[in-house]
DNA sequence: GGGGAATTGAACCATTTTTTTAATTTGTTA
DNA sequence: TAACAAATTAAAAAAATGGTTCAATTCCCC
């Protein structure tokens, strides 16, 4: 049945369900999104993914056609997603430099919380891009992210605090390298290094004050 | 047959093949990198790897155990090449900021001249270091790295150049960061910002500098 | 009350890993 | 040099696994 969320469900079998194909496309790709980050694209198992949802294997075919289609759906779910969380920071009211080093914070915790998100990103370039490439909507999402930075960058050059020569998409590169490393490659970092104590929170925080400062020393005049 | 570097293969099966174990290990982990790097581990085939060796399917089960068995082996024997790359590396005779700066060079040109070891890197992470956890060899490798490290900050420090609070270990953090998001990103970053001049020779050049300068800020007094 | 959409459970079939058999060649050493 | 162990080949097929589809049922709305 679709969206029977607490009573027990009826032990005959199909009878008193409800039609809701929203919550049940819905919950598909969140159980999908749960699944592929967990083990990659191959790794997964659609028969794992089906088991997880609420509803039954013959649902994600007739949603999302095949197993690639649905990856690509459960992708494109999750950059949706991120990007909306991102809108809600407000930086207008802040100086230059507050304005980035919030940026940065932000950047960090977001990645941080959303360890799902950077699996799928990593899943993404081991398959080089594959699906990415056939999703127009992604790509129309992420060019917005970039003119935030460039305003920043601008008010403090205009201001004389920034340095004149830094330019928006390289030191966006440089943010997300941070962030997104700190997330990717705490399994093998924290094992190579006997670095557990850097990945808790405490380090976190440490880390990410590291990740400000860098970042600021690369752009202050 | 086992190692016909340059000659024809003998038609007739079975003539004059040499006994060459080591050849042979060697041919089946060389492939064995080169395909779980483009597939991921459930995404490469078994077959595939048999194809390409110059040995048949049964030698890898011969070898390795099974297929899981195999992985770890490539990476071990990846991670074993890359530190052995390292050693050549030779700081001593330089001022702790100019041994500094060609340190990060150095890693930043490994990094981009060893994607397929970046990408089983970023496989190990997505299955949650579960082959590294079994092998003992890698773990022993890596404390080295830091070592060196370690001795160029020191000597900035006495001699008044670098920071006295900055810890060898986050570094080392910062800079594989810095350097490891510039090959395992690539694709993603590319296709989402329509960056792809940031990835060929004049551009990887040009964030070659950013990523010194970058290191540089940070540690300088 | 009829038709299309949503949903189900089970069956199907292709792919892949693994094991096995069986024969052959090579290297070593008693 | 005979004999035995290790290396290698080739092929097949057992065993598992996993993606996809079939056929029937229930719901919803006009």
């Amino acid at each position: 049945m679709a969206r029977e969320t607490q009573e027990a469900a009826p032990k005959g079998r199909r009878s008193g369900w409800k039609q809701n194909p929203e919550a049940v496309r819905e919950n598909i790709l969140r159980v999908a999104r749960e699944v592929f980050s967990e083990a990659g694209f191959s790794g997964a198992r659609v028969d794992e993914i089906a088991a997880r949802t609420e509803t039954s294997k013959r649902m994600l075919y007739y949603y999302f056609g095949d197993k690639e289609g649905l990856y690509r759906h459960a992708l494109e779910a999750s950059y949706r997603e991120v990007r909306e969380g991102e809108h809600e920071l407000d930086l207008v009211g802040l100086s230059p430099d507050d304005a980035l080093r919030k940026l940065v914070e932000f950047t960090y915790d977001h990645h941080r919380r959303n360890p799902e998100f950077i699996r799928l990103v990593m899943i993404e370039n081991i398959h080089n891009g594959a699906s990415l490439a056939q999703s127009k909507v992604i790509k129309d999402m992420n060019k917005t992210a970039i003119a935030g930075l460039e305003d920043i960058l601008a008010r403090g050059r205009d201001s004389g605090v920034f340095r004149s020569d830094i330019k928006a998409l390289a030191l966006h590169w440089q943010i997300s390298a941070l962030c997104f490393y700190n997330v990717s490659n705490r399994i093998t970092f924290s094992a190579l290094f006997s670095a557990a104590e850097m990945f808790e929170e405490e380090g976190q925080i440490e880390r990410r004050d590291w990740v400000v400062d860098a970042v600021l020393r690369k752009v202050l005049a």
